[in-house]
DNA sequence: ATGCCACTGTTTCAGTGA
């Protein structure tokens, strides 16, 4: 089976680009991220001729979340417990999206930006990664397997952006968010993609040329729970889907799991 | 070994992204 998980950025301004790729790789279950439409809007119609079911969760033109799976959807939750809100009528933002898709419980996340680091938005982001954290240590000690798919809007390492003196005091990249990560890991939880696509970016800038310079960042991951993990035999990042008109700012992040 | 920002709705600019 195989598992990818993509921030579309825009699913009604991709929708060709990425039911072809679906066509063209086969894959069973996508979790999509910055899908910007709301539930009604989502073209649904483009997936399920693929012979896919979709679950999508979209509040307005923000965010966005959605999962189209071949292999049943199944328990479709549309927020974690005691996820935070955002603004001063802190809503529930289109960011989880949780299904069980063929015997996986697969979380499509998207993570907040945080902005900057004296922004709210980056308060937020912690808080929200810190019940995201307090979530994963129930689900780790279930039978299900389970995978916390997405945009996390984290670099982990150094090497995972072109140049740390670019990000200097930026986002993305400080000591709070990364340990942020590293606890959902320590809560049971292991990204499983990086051994078999070491130096590699998921995600480059529309801006300033960024792509051809493959000046980038690696920010969407895999977090598998241990028997999700320990199925896992290969996965791969399809950077052509950076490339030509069209694209989107991110590219699939697809993992192979043993039946 | 790819191509000089791109989506959205309130639309002719602002908000968001990272």
């Amino acid at each position: 089976m195989q598992i990818a998980t993509w921030n579309v950025n825009s699913i009604r301004a991709r929708v060709d680009r990425v039911t072809a790729w679906l066509e063209r790789t086969g894959t069973d279950v996508l979790a999509m991220q910055e899908t910007k439409c709301k539930d009604e809007q989502f073209p649904r119609e483009a997936f399920e001729a693929l012979g896919y079911e979709v679950a999508v969760h979209g509040l307005n033109q923000w965010n966005g979340v959605a999962i189209a799976s071949k292999v049943g959807i199944a328990d479709v939750e549309t927020s974690f417990t005691g996820q935070p809100g955002w603004g001063e009528a802190a809503v529930v933002e289109g960011r989880a999206l949780g299904a069980t898709c063929g015997g996986v419980r697969v979380w499509s996340l998207y993570v907040p930006n945080g902005r900057t680091l004296a922004d709210p938005h980056y308060t937020y982001k912690l808080a929200w990664l810190e019940a995201l954290r307090a979530n994963a240590v129930e689900w780790a000690q279930q039978d299900l397997p389970t995978a916390l798919v997405g945009d996390w809007n984290i670099a982990p390492l150094d090497g995972d952006v072109w140049d740390m003196e670019v990000f200097a005091g930026a986002t993305h990249v400080s000591r709070p968010e990364r340990d942020a990560f590293q606890a959902i890991q320590d809560a049971g939880f292991r990204e499983v993609t990086r051994e078999f696509t070491p130096d590699a970016y998921t995600y480059w800038d529309y801006t300033q040329l960024r792509f051809p310079k493959n000046k980038g960042m690696r920010i969407d991951f895999q977090l598998g729970s241990s028997s999700y993990a320990e199925r896992v035999t290969g996965a791969a990042i399809d950077r052509n889907e950076r490339k030509g008109k069209g694209a989107s700012d991110h590219v699939p992040v697809i993992v192979d799991l043993a039946d």
